[in-house]
RNA sequence: GCCUCUGUAGCUCAGUUGGUAGAGCAGAGGACUGAAAAUCCUCGUGUCGUUGGUUCGAUUCCGACCGGAGGCA
């Protein structure tokens, strides 16, 4: 009998993290964060870190493990994370994954394995100068002598991809394609219930998104992007990526106009947001949640407790 | 008041030697197996400011009018 847990999920600035703490609350839970930023410490503000106020004394993990200046992965994710869910499952308790991060959670719950990885590898960095240089059409054709499949799904534009794939034949001398075959056999890690938060009208979560913003900026964003510059933290390591670092970061160091940034700040968020929507509409099981133009919490709560009953917890 | 420039997709603009038009951005949809807040793919009909005229035919030429920018008084 596989483990049952709590999921909530959604797009960004759709309620993850009151609507799981207050479950958390109700039903004896800790929450397992799900979000490939809040994961990074000194990133606070623009990650929509929850503060201690807000986590009202419920235990929250995987939010502060790692140093702006590592390069997280999923893989690392998957399995601190799955130590994580363990622990809260020993004790008792409930676990509840909040978060965003769509391949996290998935990956998780799959209980999905990686092939070997190694960033600082002279193959890995070899196949990048190539991709530059040649082209993924080259780089394709190769890829097809050993594994027509990928190179057949892949887009000779999709370069991170098309490295990863001749990379993982060259190192473990499988395919990507087969340890994707294989990985998918696998049986899930967890019985997951999935609330997926969001809203009606897309203008109300725009709204959403352009107010939090606002208040990110009065709240200091810029003076954390600023000292994170500071102490040294490249930008263009994955945190730095992160939207409303890289696009502060350029406004800082290129002599930008700030408000201007925030703008780009809004505009990105909202282009994320919806990738995040296509991401979760592909999970028929999950039950959504949506706000209409005037959110109502309790009523939120009560649905999640309608279907948190059915599924047994 | 006069002169010049300008008015084309939500925005910025290109273009049509007269045969009703196309880019970037925005937007929409999709993908996604060790960067995922990343990365990648697909999708462009709009009274060509309004109204007369010339013409077989005008968004394109001419006039008037209405916006906008600048210059001269």
């Amino acid at each position: 009998m596989r483990p049952k847990i709590l999921v909530i999920t959604g797009p960004t600035a759709s309620g993850k993290t009151a609507l799981a703490v207050e479950l958390a609350k109700r039903h004896n839970g800790e929450v397992v964060s799900a979000d490939s930023m809040q994961i990074y410490r000194r990133m606070d503000i623009g990650t929509a870190k929850p503060t201690r106020e807000e986590m009202q004394d419920i235990p929250h993990h995987m939010i502060d493990v790692a140093d702006p200046e590592e390069d997280f992965s999923v893989a690392r994710y998957v399995e601190m994370a799955a130590a994580c869910v363990e622990d809260v499952l020993s004790r008792g308790k409930l676990p509840i994954l909040a978060g965003g991060t769509g391949l996290y959670i998935d990956s998780l719950l799959s209980g999905r394995t990686f092939a070997a990885f190694d960033g600082t590898s002279p193959l890995r960095a070899g196949l990048e100068g190539r991709y530059a240089r040649e082209g993924g059409q080259v780089l394709l054709q190769e890829l097809a002598q050993a594994d027509p499949e990928a190179a057949a799904r892949l887009h000779p534009n999709d370069g991170k991809r098309i490295v990863r794939a001749l990379e993982v034949w060259l190192t473990t001398g499988k395919t990507i394609t087969r340890h994707n075959e294989e990985t998918r056999a696998l049986p899930p890690r967890y019985n997951a219930l999935t609330l997926t938060l969001d809203f009606v009208r897309r203008e109300d979560m725009w709204d959403r998104i352009d107010r939090r913003v606002d208040k990110m900026m009065e709240a200091g964003l810029e003076a954390e992007v600023r000292a994170l510059l500071d102490s040294g933290v490249p930008r263009r390591c994955t945190a730095m990526q992160a939207i409303g670092y890289k696009e502060l970061a350029a406004a800082i160091l290129e002599g930008g106009d700030l408000a201007a940034a925030a703008e780009e700040v809004k505009l990105r968020s909202r282009q994320y947001a919806k990738r995040q929507r296509t991401w979760f509409r592909r999970n028929q099981e999950a039950k959504s949640l949506l706000w209409g133009p005037v959110p109502n919490f309790a009523d939120v709560l009560q649905r999640s407790t309608a279907y948190l009953e059915e599924f047994g917890i």
